[in-house]
DNA sequence: TGGCAGCTGTTACAATTCGTAAGGATTGGG
DNA sequence: CCCAATCCTTACGAATTGTAACAGCTGCCA
């Protein structure tokens, strides 16, 4: 499992800097970007865990961002204001924002939040289990065996169970593509690379998903996929 | 469903009672405890949504109960402490606390970080805005389906999902061009914003709409779009 | 060793998404 | 009523994604 994700997004170099370093420190990998425009594009090839925006940015109005990130990822975050007003505070948490710190900030305080950030927010990766039970399905993968509501099994591979438990690690969560390369021992951006595309091909296959219309593995134009269903691990 | 719970634990009755009020004019059932020893019990027999804890207490260190709420209760805990170092604030902080607010506070803010722990603390969960029902239409945005009076479903894309998610968050409200334009990730202002009509000449074709006579998707000419249409989220 | 079966990546082509351009329709001021 | 600004719609094309077909690989078995 590699470290968790922490972007940084402010115009201030130092800032930036001074984030990155002690969240670094921390064991976190860190990207950091000084214009909302980067961000966002760097959002389409990975997904972080946490994001930390600051408001007052340069190219473009910091509230609808969060507001964004908040419902499309389902990455925590939080803002990082001058803004000190009660009001701001209040509009930023309501807007999704998962906390609001203020500057001046000790960095050691901002490690602390992602970290409790980090904390509540995935009680489902910790479930180590090997058999899940999602929408009808059964996942053996132990056994690399699918089981169906009437009982009927079907077996899957060893590539197909890869992209499946990441599905069932994270659902109703974008994955983008460089995302999954990552965690599927791939190098990343090889865009030349459709096995991945493959690889769901074939395992909406075996879901029986309709073509036309995939009820549990939807793709995310331009982003990447995201499963839906109701994920239970044993 | 019943409104979440939050328990306040704090030594100082003005304290509670303004807290109690803020938090139950917000939809919140709260109960209120001036000692450890009596929180405790009530442990017992109710589950706590979220816990605010004050750290000053005259009969137990709060820190250790912080510790221990965060382990045993899967509840979320805000401590709410008068001591406003940086060293105090990341010990609570890593014992377990998901928040940390400095007294003197506002209850406006309180409200907004307990909503803000609620909203995350479920994240298996359908959440919150993930359907919204309007005139006969529902609109499923985690499976990006819209369906009919008659159940008759279509999929909608996830450009046109976002803008029909705007609409459906501030219905009968102007919606100004450049205001879209930022929500959706373009930069305000150029000459590529048309891509924005045909977006939603998409979205008007899949809702069935009168192209002489809308009834959702109203154009202000000049100005922006309106939506009209009575809006409910589940 | 040869043959077979299953897995997996690659390739090629079909389908989809979505921005752009272009032309027509609509609006509102004068 | 005229005209410019604004908006709608259609068509097209680039980028992205789906999937069938093929080929290489591995392991198994006679």
């Amino acid at each position: 499992m590699t470290a968790p994700l922490v972007t940084i997004l402010d115009d201030e170099p130092e800032i930036r800097s001074m984030l990155a370093d002690a969240l670094e420190d921390a064991g976190f990998r860190t990207l950091g970007f000084g214009r909302a425009t980067e961000f966002e594009a760097a959002l389409k090839s990975t997904t972080p865990d946490v994001c930390l925006v600051d408001l007052g940015l340069p190219d473009k109005d910091g509230l609808t961002l969060v507001h964004r990130l908040a419902l499309e990822q389902g990455a925590a975050v939080i803002i990082i204001s001058g803004r000190a007003q009660v009001q701001d505070r209040v509009t930023g948490l309501e807007l999704g924002a998962d906390d609001y710190i203020i500057k001046p900030f000790d960095p050691a305080e901002v490690v602390a939040r992602v970290r409790a950030r980090l904390r509540k927010d995935r009680p489902t990766t910790q479930s180590q289990g090997n058999t899940a039970h999602f929408n009808g399905w059964t996942a053996f993968f132990d056994r690399y065996v699918l089981e169906d509501t009437e009982h009927q099994e079907t077996t899957f591979s060893h590539a197909e169970g890869e992209v499946l438990r990441l599905f069932l690690e994270s659902p109703k969560r974008l994955i983008s593509r460089a995302h999954m390369q990552e965690m599927l021992g791939g190098v990343a951006g090889e865009s030349f690379d459709r096995a991945m595309d493959v690889r769901i091909s074939r395992l909406r296959t075996k879901l029986r998903e309709d073509p036309k219309n995939p009820r549990l593995i939807k793709t995310i134009y331009g982003a990447g996929y995201i499963f839906l269903g109701d994920v239970s691990w044993t």
